[in-house]
DNA sequence: TAAAGTTGATATTTATAAATATCAACTTTT
DNA sequence: AAAAGTTGATATTTATAAATATCAACTTTA
């Protein structure tokens, strides 16, 4: 059991952060999460998901930041340093070229993201943390000094 | 006359904005602009600023960004690669080691900072722009490989 | 001298984001 | 067979962020 297994089904899940179900799917369609989903389309939650909820709860809640807001924080991930993508992958990558929502919400067709599973994909399965987004920018303008 | 020269005095300012006065005010408070005050503590702003508020008032009311989510983005950005500074400059500046205002806001006292007008650096002046920061963080990647 | 501005504190309003619920009609799981 | 889940759509509630205002007592500007 890995912390990015998809074990908790949604009502578990639910239970697990305090919140409803609704609240689960509403988050999803807004982006910020990619559950697990099944043949039969029953979603599963890992238990990384679980702890990027609950980031994004307390970046509601406690820091006040809307949701919205919490897209555009996303939206600023270099996903292409991640993934390591060459010039010709940015060319035509709207994470790369500016838009407004975290990267697995934005991916074009022609892009080399197209046939990946975003939700196994280290942007976004090792950046859910509080801080992450720009502790891995700060480390990533140093490490290149 | 530049863009940031501070001519504008509040009521001023207000009026070009369509906003009251207590709302520049707040957004100050908040750390969200650096007004100009003269000795007799009299505020003036200059067409940067109020172009920054623009952008500010665009992602509050069309983005649905927060005012923290806001101050968060602005915090995402690394002033250090801004200012050049050395790893000793950076070894106990709050904006290098993730705090969650704007650099200008949580500046301490023995930083190489400390001792500048804010308002007249870059990193207010020039990255006032709605993504201004991350194409700014993008560059700065990029022109790094 | 009236208008414009300051600071600090407190109060009010308003629009709405976020969360939640309901309904319907279905499928899947236990 | 009941419980749990799906989708889509719509509705409701609630807390509150954001904006604005008021008050007081002062200073500065035009």
């Amino acid at each position: 059991m890995t912390k990015n297994e998809p074990i908790y089904p949604i009502r578990t899940a639910a239970k697990l952060l305090n919140i409803s179900v609704h609240t689960l799917r509403m988050y999803e369609k807004e982006h910020l999460i990619i559950p697990f989903k099944k043949s039969t389309s029953h979603r599963l939650y890992s238990q990384s998901d679980i702890d990027r909820i609950k980031c994004i709860r307390s970046a509601i809640n406690e820091d006040k930041i809307s949701i919205n807001g919490i897209k555009t924080i996303y939206s600023m991930m270099p996903c292409w340093e991640v993934m390591n993508c060459s010039k010709k992958d940015r060319s035509n990558c709207s994470a790369y070229l500016l838009h407004s929502g975290p990267c697995w919400a934005v991916k074009g067709d022609d892009t080399i993201c197209a046939s990946k599973d975003c939700r196994k994909c280290s942007v976004y399965q090792d950046y859910g943390e509080c801080g992450s987004i720009k502790k891995f920018i700060r480390n990533k303008l140093t490490e290149k000094e």
